[in-house]
Order: structure tokens, then sequence, then C-alpha cells
DNA sequence: CTGGATCCCTCACGATACTG
DNA sequence: CAGTATCGTGAGGGATCCAG
């Protein structure tokens, strides 16, 4: 429990010293969605062993960056969820997260989606209020290899939902091509054609869905 | 060389695959301040193994972080400096280290000031446009623990360097009772009162420059 | 079935010494 | 000055086991 310090004084390396250590900002990242419980943070987490998932817990809420807390109504659930202090690195992780986006290269045969960070990723590529003059909402639903979220984009506000979205305007299907799609290295036009994405809905909406989330120029 | 794996399509995972490694964004910050030498980067990180240092340049190099260049001219040495895509970390370093102030405690008694260090949080706590309107540069030479780096704001825009400042406005001496001065947890008059903080030249320009430089609220 | 704790192995890290 | 070599230690990885 005692921290390796960088004997420094620096908010950095104190920064450094909370949030580290392996795996830590993707617990953090995936409590940024909302709080979950440790077996629901197992699944995110594919590869985490459960030891050193209970070491952070443990390290993130001692430092004031999460809570445990006993679920009292329905069964003896506990969860993690952050607190304001950790919820604050939000920005920090989507800005992290679009810095990676640009190194990302063709993914192993093992790497997976995770709902989470599909999620994370797609909040980190919202362009804001750059869309085009669309008042009325607009809600998508998102599968990318078998993973499915929910979009919902109203007053330039975008929100996120775990799961199937109830009568998208649009669905997406695809797979790993779909980072190039996100990327702007292919366009909208060229992955239908190419095959590498499937609608259902007006396939219009996937050009406006490729200029709503973007990463890169 | 190969980077484990978080397993995931995502771009926070492949950024923390290339930066999340021990010692790896505090080589980063002191390069954000400008190229340096191996040596010199070990002064900056006094606690870093020389072995460390050595494979996280090469593995920083390699992802396309910092380059590593040979200074032709005036004696053989080598030094490193940040790509431009190395360089876009830089907010997020600075938000980091906003974020990592906050939880500063008392210092143990080991912890050190470094120049680069310092001039990170300088630049992290520096309150843009907020200062008063005063549009003629104002020039601070700033001295904690022994470490010494000078300060100009002028048109609302923030220059650092490390060393003395020529003809400073102010000298500010002070020690690890920095922090509380930085934070806010005393005011400049109360620095001055209790002597944790010396300064030359005219007292009412701490309070300028408390106001101009601050973490938190 | 959730929420971990425990064991063992490996490898990255940490400290120090040494070299072109 | 700019690293490489060596070696001990402890954190991370993986599997299994256990209590509520």
């Amino acid at each position: 429990m005692a921290r390796r310090s960088y004997g420094q004084i620096c908010g950095l390396s104190r920064a450094l010293e909370i949030v580290g250590e392996r795996w830590a900002l993707l617990i953090i990242r995936d409590l940024m969605i909302g709080p979950k419980r440790f077996t629901d943070l197992r699944q995110g987490l594919p590869r985490i062993p459960t030891n050193v998932l209970s070491a952070r817990l443990k390290e993130l809420e001692h430092h004031g960056v999460l809570q445990r807390r006993i679920l009292p109504r329905p069964a003896t659930a506990v969860v993690y969820e952050l607190t304001p202090y950790g919820r604050e690195l939000d920005d920090i992780l989507l800005a992290l997260g679009r810095w990676g986006s640009q190194s990302l290269g063709p993914p192993d045969a093992d790497d997976i989606y995770t709902a989470d960070s599909l999620m994370m990723a797609m909040r980190a590529s919202y362009q804001g209020g750059c869309s085009s003059a669309a008042p009325e909402p607009v809600t998508y639903e998102l599968r990318v290899t078998g993973v499915v979220i929910g979009l919902t984009v109203q007053d330039g506000q975008l929100g996120v939902t775990d799961g199937p979205q109830s009568e998208p305007d649009l669905v997406i299907e695809t797979g790993h091509g779909f980072a190039a799609l996100l990327t702007g290295r292919i366009s909208a036009a060229e992955a239908l054609e190419n095959g590498s994405v499937h609608v259902t809905g007006d396939p219009e909406l996937l050009s406006e869905f490729a200029n709503t989330f973007r990463i890169g120029p």
C-alpha cells in the first residue's frame, strides 16, 4: 500500500503516484460510465488479474478517487463509484484517449472492443456543436464486433447508453474496421461500399454520424 | 520492447501502452521544457535508474513521442527532444498536474523540487487572462529550496525560463511552504508575515503573483 | 453466483558497478 | 558523457480456491 514515490514535489508526479499504476486509469475509465461491481469491472478489463483489480480498488479508494458502497436493497451487492475528485479526470481521460487513438494500429487477433471503451471512444470523438444544424434528436445503435451501445444526440448534447437503443434512427453494424471510419481514414460511402459497415435505416445518416464523431483532422 | 498489451481496442489503453509505464510521463514533462541530454534528464529525475531511463527513451522514440538527435557542432552531444506528437501531450500533462496538486500532502524529508517540475507547476497554475489589467510586463525570479527559475508575464502570455531572471521586478525566495501559497492555503500577506516567503522588491507584487498563479479555488 | 484471497511464476523495476 | 551489464526484489500475470 505504501506508494513508491517519485521523490519530487510536483503535482504531476503526485498524480502518477495515485493513478499511474498499471490498470488504474482503465478502471477509472469504466467507472466514469457509472458505478460497477467487482465482476463487472473484471469483465470490462478482460486481462486483469483479480488480485491486481482488488489492490487497485483499495489504493484508489484510499486516495479518494473512488468509493466502495454497499447496496442495501435487492441483494448484498458491492459497487464501486467515482468520487467527485475521481470524476475530475474525465476530460483528461478523453484527451488521452484521443491522443492514443492516433497511434492505433491494426489490432491483434485477440484484442477486443468492450462496451465501456466504446462508449468512452464515442464521447472522446464527439464533435460538440460542430454538427450540422439538426435540432431534433438523432439516435443511433452502434454494434461493433457484437458490442452494442446506444447514442443520442440532442441539442448538441451527447447521450451514451450501454446495450441496445430503442427505435434508433440508424443501426450501424461493423467490425474491426470501425476505427478506420472514426479516424476518417475511409469515408462513410466507402465504408458502405466495401462492406465493412452495414446499416439499417437511412444510409445518408451514416455521413452525419461520421461528421458527428471524428478523431483527427 | 514488445509492449504488454491491455488487450483492448481503445485509444486510452493505447495511450497507456505508450506513456503509461513508470517514469515515462515525467521524462516527457522535462522534455516539454526543451531538448535535453541524457545526463540532464538524470538530474531532473533524481531517483531514476539509468537503465530504466535508457529503456524509456528507446520506447518513446520507437513510438514517435521523442527523437534522438546528435548535435553536430560544438561537441558530439546527444539530445532528446519531443516530436510534435509528443508535444500534443502538453495540455494533458498540465491538467494532470493540476489534478494531482490537490492531493499534495506534506513532503517527505528527501522529496525535492526540480527546475523542470517547478516550471511545469507554474505553467499549470497560470491563470491565463484573469490577471489584473497590467499590460506592461512583469518579471519574477522564483527561488524554491535553492531551485531558481524566471517568470515573465506579458500580454497575458507566460514565459518560463530556467535559471536566474535578469532584473526581475520581484525576487521570491521560499522553501517547502511554497505549495501552501500556490494552492491558496495561505495568503501572500500571511506568507510574508510568518516568514515562509521572503521577497526582494515591491512586497505588493506578491499579491499579484498569488493571483496570477493559483491552483484550486 | 459474487467478491474476493492465496499461491506461484515471471518479468519489469531499482540499485549499483562498469565501459566506450 | 552516455549509456550497458549485472543482479536482487517486488509488482504484475495467471490459476485456483474460499466465504457469504
